[in-house]
DNA sequence: GCGTAGACTTGCAATGAGGATC
DNA sequence: GATCCTCATTGCAAGTCTACGC
């Protein structure tokens, strides 16, 4: 029995507020692909000044660091607390911190000693040897005798280093400490910034000064940011337009994430807000203390820590959760003062984890999927050798889903034939008169269907509208499951029609057939008692029901194309099992910000080891760390096109250049080309050359690796880091740090040009690229045709200008008018040339940008929202309806908040 | 320890909706 | 009101990564 859900929590209706024209980016043209400029920029000179104006050669001392500091450190995540005294003593070796910031720099003292190596702790004991440089046997034997407590305290002493802020605790912190005013370190210097993100600072074209001045912004405290701002009281957002979610939990996501931790018995009569708040501090202080103990203890703490965060989350799940506490937006805005936790614990139900095997929901109710209608066969006759061919229904279907694909590229591609041919020719049956492609015409049935299309263009706004309220009618009741009690959207929860593949790139099975789905193919996930979804296809049923609460899948069917694979139906982005999983991916981005020093050291003393697995593992790492590589899992040659990704390059994907350049030119995920000619660290590139040695072109580089290995290794080095936590780090960390140095006082277009730049080096580094459009050069042609227009006007103008002042009639234009007002028409029209020619620059700039991509799935939210309270930009100018309500979690961000 | 099934995220292109312009 | 254009949304392909079974 479908289940009629009501409409109280139904979406609401956002105002929609387009950015205008105006707000887009005006920067360098971006005339291919390639990413040269991460070679160029990549590396640093010695002794320019790091963004804090200081030279990485005056960064010495020695270690002091306090348990409060670090105490804070946890709690407030990136936001690390410190003293200036903490600061100014702290270590920082000359090669040591900068062995990445300084790529460049090293690179004599590497060739003059074989073999560079950075030591930490080696620093750390002989602080006055900066400048010395060790074999790499020694140091490695050296490290390894250094505790590793010792190694960790420096890298938490590191990432101390921060934007002067007042640290705000969580209340019952607030209690023990006052807020600790932190100091940016004068040794501040770009260590925590993303490699690739450097490269970006140095090399793009933004043309602003403020890249020198460390972030004016940072400089400032962010104290000092508008208290009215603070906890949320949205400046520039409008809480009447914000989605209705429930608000996530504020669980460390690195301790939630573990897998199959033990589940503690329910205990209702426990206070399950307190418990929450005062386990999550617990949990940090222990993490703060962890600066004494040697990795190896701190991972197993870790791992206790996250059983205690588990068993939290369990109770919280006793909260009984009902619509009444899932928040509305529509009744209050979700604006809430950070430090409210306890609220937020109590209307929050068991957040799912992103760990297998763990119970995602008690109770889900849904009504199955829907199908799309049978085939209506046309009965058009296509041609064979020039002569009508009759077809059955389900044979015409197939010739029509070729018919319509004429236009695309897909038919210049002999493979996409052949597979077609091949799954055609079965359903011809062997005696057709049909025998093969290059014979038939499909031309009937491809006209046929431009009419009807055409038929469907020209239908009347009022017909349109109520076949879209008849679809709306019919699809309604499959809109919405209800999940604990609350009712949450579906993702696409339509089976997909049939089809012909299309693969991407070379894809072997491109062109194949995508039979139909029905009912039969499609398992259904649904609670135990939840009444059963009725099949919408009288006369048949579903293939399987499941009651498996460990999964987010409401439906799945096999993969036709490959059945190995399956299609499922999720809910939709703005649910809250989306959202609490987007939450702690961005936080466990934020959390390899505190890791990302050591992680560093760690893979730069062992692109010298002489164990070829680790020193591919660092080099592999570092090319993930340095170039935002995808990890690169192996696939099934014949199931797959033919891309790869940092763990599958083969030697012919990486050339050596000379002067250290490695040319990268491979074709990545949905075969998308990366070429990127990048300037390496001197073993670096030694290591590669080794890699190749013997080798042919189509032979692995890294022979030795693959992602699982990669992934163990990244593990050892922080809690469930894996290589695509890389990504994430970079692009957020990018967006972060240029809109902290670049955004100026000025209006909200201005602002908005700031954020799209961002976006843009972003999308850059993550190599998000799209096709350029087909209109695009006509689109182009027309700007400059209306801006020479509009330029021979001003020209004209100005003659007549010129002769009113003298008294004379106008000779260009029409109407007699006064100097004044011609002036002003002038200007006018100077400004309109101007936006033009911004626009059509911005145009040609993004064509083969896309931005998108890295907004929805890269950059924490909770950066832009902040930022847009901070400098009043509203949020709707950064998100759309679909992502405000996607990321509706992270609008209640503090405005000071940092990644 | 290894291979892979299974679950979930990321990504581009096609499609659609709605505003701007004529 | 027709057409063009832009941007949001949708569809589904193609990745990543973990748990599990051998």
């Amino acid at each position: 029995m479908a289940h009629e859900f009501d409409d109280e929590d139904g979406p609401v209706i956002f105002k929609r507020s387009s950015v205008s024209k105006s707000t887009q980016l005006h920067s360098e043209t971006r005339k291919s692909t390639s990413h040269s400029h991460d070679g160029r920029s990549f590396k640093k000179t010695p002794d320019v000044p790091s963004a804090n104006g200081q030279s990485s050669s005056s960064q010495n001392g020695k270690v002091v660091s306090t348990a409060k500091a670090s105490a804070v450190e946890s709690s407030v995540g990136i936001s690390k607390a410190s003293t200036s005294t903490n600061l100014k003593t702290y270590v920082r070796s000359p090669s040591g911190s900068s062995k990445f910031a300084s790529l460049g720099n090293k690179k004599e003292s590497l060739i003059e000693k074989k073999i560079p190596v950075h030591v930490h702790a080696k620093e750390e004991n002989n602080s006055s040897k900066h400048g010395k440089e060790e074999s790499c046997e020694e140091s490695e034997d050296e490290m390894d005798n250094i505790p590793l407590s010792a190694r960790l305290k420096m890298n938490s002493d590191r990432a101390k280093k921060t934007t002067p802020v007042v640290v705000k605790k969580s209340h019952e912190d607030s209690k023990k400490t006052t807020p600790v005013v932190v100091k940016k370190s004068q040794e501040d210097s770009d260590d925590d910034i993303p490699l690739s993100a450097r490269r970006l600072q140095n090399n793009n074209n933004l043309g602003k000064s403020s890249n020198n001045n460390g972030g004016s912004d940072q400089k400032k405290p962010l104290s000092n940011v508008q208290k009215g701002q603070q906890h949320g009281s949205n400046v520039g957002i409008r809480p009447s337009t914000l989605p209705v979610k429930r608000p996530l939990d504020k669980t460390d996501s690195l301790h939630s994430s573990v897998k199959k931790s033990k589940l503690s018995d329910p205990a209702p009569s426990i206070n399950v807000k307190q418990t929450s708040v005062k386990s999550e501090l617990k949990v940090a202080e222990e993490d703060d203390d962890d600066d004494d103990v040697p990795l190896s203890q701190r991972m197993n703490k870790n791992a206790t820590s996250v059983n205690k965060s588990s068993s939290v989350k369990k109770l919280t799940n006793v909260t009984k959760v009902n619509k009444a506490s899932a928040p509305s937006f529509k009744k209050k805005a979700n604006f809430k003062k950070p430090g409210n936790k306890s609220e937020q614990f109590k209307s929050t139900k068991l957040p799912p984890s992103s760990g297998d095997g763990q119970k995602k929901w008690t109770t889900l109710v849904h009504n199955g999927i829907i199908f799309p209608p049978p085939y209506k066969p046309h009965g058009v006759k296509m041609l064979y050798k020039g002569k009508p061919v009759t077809l059955t229904p389900e044979q015409e279907e197939v010739a029509t889903l070729y018919a319509v694909m004429r236009d695309t590229e897909y038919m210049q591609k002999a493979k996409f034939k052949e597979n077609f041919w091949t799954d055609w020719k079965v359903i011809l049956g062997k005696n057709h008169v049909i025998q093969n492609l290059e014979d038939c015409d499909f031309t009937p049935i491809y006209d046929w269907c431009q009419i009807e299309k055409e038929k469907k263009k020209q239908m009347s706004a009022a017909e349109k509208k109520a076949l879209k309220e008849e679809k709306m009618k019919q699809e309604e009741k499959y809109m919405w499951a209800i999940v604990d009690g609350v009712k949450e959207k579906v993702g696409n929860f339509r089976a997909e029609p049939p089809g012909l593949f299309r693969g991407r790139g070379e894809h072997p099975k491109m062109g194949k057939l995508k039979r139909r789905i029905g009912p039969s193919d499609v398992v259904i996930n649904i609670g135990r008692d939840a009444p059963i979804p009725e099949c919408p296809i009288p006369g048949e049923s579903w293939k399987e029901i499941r009651h498996d609460n460990t999964v987010t899948w409401l439906a799945y069917w096999n993969d036709p194309i490959n059945s190995k694979l399956f299609k499922y139906i999720f809910l939709g982005a703005s649910s809250s099992w989306k959202g609490q999983s987007d939450k702690e991916k961005y936080e466990k981005a934020r959390a390899l910000k505190n890791y990302i020093e050591r992680i560093r050291a760690a893979y730069t003393k062992d692109f010298t080891s002489k164990d070829i697995k680790k020193q591919q593992i660092a080099v592999a790492t570092y090319f993930i760390d340095k170039l935002a590589l995808r990890a690169g899992n192996e696939k099934d040659d014949d199931e797959a096109a033919d891309t790869v990704g940092c763990c599958t390059l083969k030697v012919e994907n990486v050339t050596a250049e000379g002067d250290n350049k490695l040319k990268f030119d491979f074709l990545g995920k949905d075969s998308i080309r990366y070429e990127n000619t990048v300037e390496v660290e001197l073993p670096v590139y030694n290591a590669i050359l080794k890699f190749q040695k013997g080798k042919k072109p189509s032979e692995q580089l890294f022979d030795e690796l693959d992602t699982n290995t990669l992934n163990t290794h990244l593990k050892e080095l922080m809690p469930n880091l894996t290589a695509k936590v890389f990504r994430t780090f970079n692009a957020s960390f990018t967006l972060d740090d240029m809109l902290n140095k670049d955004t100026k006082d000025g209006d909200v277009a201005e602002k908005l040009l700031v954020y799209n730049q961002a976006n843009k080096q972003v999308a850059i580094i993550c190599n998000h690229q799209r096709a350029v459009s087909k209109s695009h050069g006509t689109q182009i042609s027309k700007l400059n045709e209306k801006i020479d227009e509009l330029k021979a006007l001003l020209k004209e103008l100005k003659t007549d200008y010129d002769r009113a002042k003298k008294g004379m009639a106008p000779l260009k234009t029409k109407r007699n008018l006064a100097p004044e007002a011609i002036k002003k028409k002038m200007d006018q029209t100077s400004a309109k040339i101007k936006k033009m020619e911004r626009d059509m620059m911005t145009k040609e700039d993004l064509k083969t940008v896309a931005l998108g991509t890295s907004k929805i799935n890269y950059l924490d939210p909770r950066i832009s929202v902040a930022w847009c309270k901070r400098h009043e930009v509203p949020i709707e100018k950064i998100f759309s309806k679909t992502l405000l309500e996607k990321f509706a979690w992270a609008m209640d961000v503090d405005p000071d908040f940092r990644f």
